[in-house]
Formats: C-alpha cells, sequence, structure tokens
DNA sequence: CTGTTAGCGCCTTCAG
DNA sequence: CTGAAGGCGCTAACAG
C-alpha cells in the first residue's frame, strides 16, 4: 500500500512531473485541456500529497506547536479545541503539549516540535521557564505567548503576549456585589502564589474594593491551602467571597455545600475563569471571564500573521506591545442579595 | 536562522556528509577519534534533525493521529494526556484531532493525517462513519480503536478493538446496592441511545440487575432527556440510581440537590466513568471505572506493535480478537444503606 | 504551453 | 574505515 506519488498521476495523465505539480499548484500556464486531464488522474488515483515533500522544498511545514500548562484543566481543553480549530482551518496542523508532565517531558516535547520544523507556536508556559523552553525560544521561531506572562521569556518585546486584564471583571464585579449590599469582601489567592497573574488580581482586588467599600473591609486570605484562607475569611464575617483560581473556588462550592452555607443565599462568591461547570453548577456561579475564546482567536490571527511575514523574509521588524484582552463580569446566582 | 544541516557538522568536523550520518545512527564502521569528532561538532551547532527528511528516505513519520469526540471532555482529555505522554516516550509526535467539530472539520483533519504520512492511529469514533472516516479506515495504515465499536468500521478483525467490559462493573456495583438494603434499582439511559455503548450496558444491567433484585425491580428509563428518566424513576420509587452516562448523572446530582434530596442518604447513586469531578463531589460518587489508563496504555502498545511490525515489512496475518477491559466499581460515598 | 534539469536534507549502497 | 553517487517526492527556473 504504497502511497500514489506526483509521477504516478503524471504517468496515468501522459504528461511529465513538473506540469502535475504545476495544475496543482495553479502555477504556471497550463492548457484548460491538459489541466482536466491531470485534476481526472489525481482523483482516479486518489493523490495525496506528501507534506514533508512539500516541507522539503518550502521551507514550510504548515505545523505549529501548542504548549499548554495541563491539557486536563478543561480551561485548557477548551483552549486547545480553539485553536486547533483555527489553525486546522488555515491548513496548519497541530501538535499539543502539555507542560504539567516532568519538565523532561516538556523540553523532549519542544525538542520534537524543533525536529518537525514547525513553523510557530503557541506558548501557555508555567511556573519557571525550563531549559528547553529558553532554548525554544531563543531558536527565533513565530511565537505567542498566551494567558501568562513569564519574566524569564522577555525578550525586548520580540515576543507577543497576550493576557488578561484583571481590571475591568473586578471592578464590575465589585460593584454588583456592592450594589447587592455586601460591604465585607474576600478575596482568595490558594496556594499558587508564585503566578504573576494570580499576583495581579490580587493587587488589583486590593485597589479596587479598597476603594469601593474600604480598605478594612476588603481582605486578602493567601494562606497555605485555599481551604483555610476560606475558613480565616468566614471568621472575619466576610460575606462574598471572589477567588482568583477556579480550582480553589470548586473546593469552596465544597466546603460550603459541606457546613451547610447556601451559597447566593448565606454566601456570595464570584470565581475567575469561566469553565463549564460554573455554568451548569446550582446555583450558577457568577465569573470574571478571561474571555478565552477571545483570546485564542487574537493568539492564532497573531501567529499566522507573524508566519506569514517570515514567508514572505521580512524582518519582523516590530516589537510587540503586551495585549489586554479586559475580563468581564458575568453575572449568575451565585451573589445574593445580603 | 536557517537549520544546521548534517552537511553544516560535517564540514565544521572535516568529514563527509555520510559519515556524520554514520554515526548519529550507530551504522557502519566509524573509528572512535571521527566518532568523537563528529558528536562534538553536532553538539556544538546544536544540530537538529530534520524529520521531514529522514521521513522521505525512511518512510516512517514517527507521526501518529488520535481522534476522539471530543477534547473538552475530561475523560478524552485524560485519554489524550495519556496517550501523548507514552507515544512521546517512544519517539513518537501526536496530531490531536476531535470529531465535535462538524464532520467537514473532522474528515479535513483525518485527511491532514493522511497528508503527514502518519504511522498509525488511535481512534475513538463517534456515532455513524463519515465518508472520511471511512476512506480513513480503508487505507490499510495500522489503526486502533479504542473505547467504542461503530459496525460500519468493522474489517474482519484487521483492526483492534480495546474496549471495556460493562459487566464486572455492573455486578459489582449491584451486589454492593443490595447488600446496603436497596431492593428497586433504576438504570437511566438518558438520551443518547444510538451508542452500543450504552445499549450493553443498558442490556447487561437488566440481566444483573434482574437476577439479583427480580426484574420488577430493575427498571430501565429511557426518555427523551435524563430528567424525565430521573423524574419517573422516582415516581416509581427507585431508591438508587445507575447511569450509564456520566453527563446524566452530573444532570442529576444538580437536580436532585435543587429538591432537596441528599445524595448517599435519601437516594443512592452510581456513574459510569471515573472522571474528576466524582471523586471530588461531596459525597464522592461511587463510579464504575472503566479503567482509562489500562485502556489507553493497551491502546499504544497495540499500535506500538503494529507499527514496528509494518515496519519489519510483515505483513499483518493475525486479525485480533475484541480486547475487553473489566470495569471495576469504585466504592465512593454515594451508596448508603437504605 | 510543456518538458528538462537541479536540488531541498538525509540515508543507503558501493567503491576506494 | 571513509567518500562518492544516487534517490526519496516535490517544485523553481529555465529551455524548448
Amino acid at each position: 500500500m504504497n502511497y500514489v506519488t506526483i509521477k504516478d498521476v503524471a504517468q496515468e495523465a501522459g504528461v511529465s512531473v513538473p506540469t502535475v505539480s504545476q495544475v496543482l499548484n495553479n502555477r504556471g500556464r497550463i492548457s484548460a485541456a491538459t489541466r482536466q486531464r491531470v485534476l481526472d488522474s489525481a482523483k482516479k488515483l486518489d493523490y495525496i500529497p506528501n507534506s514533508a515533500a512539500i516541507s522539503m522544498r518550502s521551507s514550510s511545514t504548515k505545523t505549529v506547536g501548542v504548549l499548554v500548562p495541563d491539557i486536563n484543566n478543561s480551561y485548557f481543553a477548551y483552549l486547545i479545541s480553539l485553536i486547533t480549530r483555527e489553525f486546522l482551518a488555515s491548513g496548519y496542523v497541530c501538535l499539543i503539549g502539555s507542560s504539567s508532565e516532568s519538565l523532561e517531558g516538556q523540553d523532549k516535547f519542544l525538542h520534537s516540535l524543533l525536529t518537525q520544523r514547525i513553523d510557530g507556536a503557541i506558548l501557555v508556559p508555567q511556573g519557571t521557564a525550563s531549559h528547553g523552553l529558553q532554548k525554544f525560544v531563543a531558536s527565533g521561531l513565530p511565537l505567542v505567548i498566551l494567558d501568562r506572562k513569564v519574566k524569564e521569556l522577555a525578550d525586548g518585546g520580540r515576543i507577543p503576549i497576550i493576557d488578561a486584564d484583571p481590571r475591568p471583571g473586578i471592578t464590575a464585579a465589585i460593584e454588583k456585589v456592592k450594589s447587592q449590599g455586601h460591604s465585607r469582601i474576600g478575596f482568595v489567592h490558594g496556594p499558587t502564589s508564585k503566578s504573576p497573574n494570580l499576583l495581579e488580581r490580587q493587587q488589583v482586588f486590593i485597589e479596587v474594593a479598597g476603594s469601593q467599600v474600604g480598605s478594612p473591609n476588603a481582605i486578602v486570605a493567601s494562606h497555605v491551602s485555599a481551604l483555610s484562607a476560606i475558613k480565616d475569611l468566614l471568621s472575619r464575617h466576610v460575606t462574598t467571597f471572589i477567588f482568583g483560581y477556579s480550582p480553589d473556588a470548586l473546593e469552596a462550592i465544597r466546603y460550603f455545600h459541606h457546613i451547610g452555607l447556601n451559597i447566593g443565599e448565606d454566601v456570595s462568591i464570584v470565581s475567575f475563569d469561566d469553565i463549564p461547570i460554573f455554568e451548569l453548577a446550582s446555583p450558577s456561579i457568577s465569573v470574571i471571564s478571561q474571555q478565552q475564546k477571545l483570546m485564542g482567536n487574537y493568539g492564532v490571527a497573531t501567529l499566522l500573521s507573524l508566519m506569514e511575514q517570515r514567508l514572505r523574509g521580512e524582518q519582523q521588524g516590530e516589537s510587540f506591545d503586551n495585549l489586554r484582552i479586559p475580563t468581564v463580569f458575568i453575572d449568575r446566582e451565585s451573589v445574593g442579595i445580603r
């Protein structure tokens, strides 16, 4: 079961090999008659191009890499499905990798991306940059960083960074909460205190909530575990909880349920990240959405343009600003009247 | 930023191109001195092999395709992370696709797999076989079908099918339920009545539960919506619910919560598929696990051996039995004493 | 308008 | 033990 080659098609159509290539790529001037004959033969033999051969000549593989922290996180699973769909539509194939595995596994993945001569990659980096990641970035490939910034990877603006601006969402959430009569608001930071994103969310909370309900009523709890943070806030008579990290919110929902507090009545909550379960939960959970769809779309569009630019042989002159997508507050049932 | 080629390495090491190839592939007899010199040059220049060039000669791309129904389903997300990790460890890169999108999108993905000259694929097919899927299967590539059988794709045993045997799990679940004093057990089939898997689960339930608690007490509810099925079963004084499809169980949990029935006390439930949320829920949900990890491992191992076999030029003689992995009952908190 | 020539990066004979 | 020649499938440049 060897694949049909362009040569087989040429033979079948009674023309030379390059002629077939011309026809299939709409290059050069070919008579309508020959053209049709070639097309017929190709279809008849079910010719399928060999992308390896094509990329050898074109120095473009029509392949991109996508690295996320964890495929098993529905937030990233959604991002992946979004990204792969868009790239597929533009004729690109995606190689997916997850860094949740060992650093070793991640570096192996990145190396295989290089081996595959990918045209570019979208990275959602996590924590500190591994050696492999730094080498990867240094390769000069068209790259887009999504959702998180890693300062180790900063490269003087060569690499576009697209992430979410927490301020609009937090502001809207706090306004809503306040309008419902809540005056003591807690922010749960949870255990993953290293992420710059999470730190920023906390920072913005302190500013915004402080000015809305007064600093003493805007309380941040950042303990070793989310649970202890929640208990701490409860003991300090907080009536609304804002979660910067969605797994913490899930933990809180379980805990409140466990101790018999009704969400939306006894206690109000808002979480970052609009993952599906929040919409399906009862009561449904109000969220500060990162607009991942927009983020994914921008990311793909940006990478596509970077890759095209390089294909045309242009030097990448411009340096990129950090594109920030505003978060939006999605009001559901978990914020009740005080 | 052109890539370093074997030629560059040869030049740097002061040897010919084939010599470098020999060294890098541990072929032929090369003196230790030259060998070392070549290795040093390769490392110094940071040589990264071009897999396109390699695959052109070897007719092996070290690439496999993976098609799942929906990446956004955590069951499949987990399967993907499992599969990609294993393949990566064996030197293969995975191309991931989801058929949840349009049939058109799926066929486009499958076509691009062919274009990429993948060495094999793991398929978790869904519903009826599209034209593209049938053509794909007809290509004769090494294939493994996971988790679901699609009769349209049956090919006289050429393609190994690995799925789960629902009987052991269902049997254990019903024994447990019975030992807790429950005597009326309902099975919720839900809306997706087309899947052969779901039909089999129902079939086995009828047999096993029928013989354990008597046919009149083993009630199947298969309505247009899971919710109406649940209500129906409630009205018929069922005290234990078994769900063949995990999204239905999630819906039930919400509903029971909504109407104030306590799971594990007022009502007991068991669901198929051990997705993370069941373990984290409170009370945690007892499940009939498909042992996806085992299934994934077997699938990968089987495909690897099929691909190796073909690489060695062997005809695939044997035909495969349908390998069935026993389901297991994982007892948690959602089954209470009656 | 179509065929010839050459070469992408690599590996496999086969001479030397 | 090492180098020279040829070819995998495809396309760009040039002849005819």
